[in-house]
DNA sequence: TTGACGCATTCCCATATCGGCATACGATAG
DNA sequence: CTATCGTATGCCGATATGGGAATGCGTCAA
């Protein structure tokens, strides 16, 4: 077995500094293809390969707009993404100069829940 | 070029879905790799192997304990990927019924820029 | 219709997986 | 010292990747 397809699901989509890189420039608005390569300092066919993979984990979609196809952000799909991480604040925000004794605290604290 | 090397940075080494069970799982405290293994329905040295990916990002750090090494969580290096989804926040809670329209000023915006 | 333009797809290569298996390694028990 | 336990590592195979180059294809302009 290999690695899973990136466009099996959102955090693989995510793990390419480019796609994300992408995802931040599609902040401002759809953009062609060609500009988003030329702004990216990517080939052209290189862009379209990366936005095929977040086109098809739904991070991102096409509209028609004659030769030019437009893409645009749909950044729901990386809600799950931010909770997920979100789901480790607490840890986070501990000290962990003692790491030893903060797990032990969080076991008594889970305890006395 | 291949992809990027996933012990790189931390996008690539929560993209593989085992990896994000261990660091759920040592949310309730330290472990030996043969109890995570065990827990997690894989391999002693397959755990290894993920287990090593998470400590070079440093999501995960060891502690030895006689022929034991318990694992136990750092989730620091998470925070950034919270903050990077969190920036798409207020993307994901507009209306997408009318996503036309809103990419439409959107980009009418810029173009008076 | 023909040509130019914008984009997607395909093929090829070098590489980086992930998993299974065997094995080497360090620490402890006897 | 030696056997054993708990882990890490090495090697293999199957597969997915990202980039480059070439090409296919639909749309619009002349």
């Amino acid at each position: 077995m290999a690695r899973a397809a990136t466009t099996s699901d959102v955090f693989n989509a995510i793990a390419e500094p480019q796609r994300r890189e992408i995802l931040a420039l599609l902040r401002a608005g759809e953009r062609p293809v060609t500009e988003l390569a030329h702004e990216l300092g990517m080939s052209q066919p290189g862009a379209s390969k990366h936005l095929r993979v977040l086109r098809e984990v739904g991070l991102v979609r096409v509209r028609e707009a004659g030769k030019q196809r437009l893409y645009g952000l749909d950044a729901r799909g990386l809600r799950p993404v931010h909770e997920w991480a979100g789901g480790f604040e607490r840890f986070w925000n501990e000290s962990f100069d003692r790491l030893d004794t903060y797990v032990q605290d969080l076991k008594q604290a889970r305890q006395e829940d």
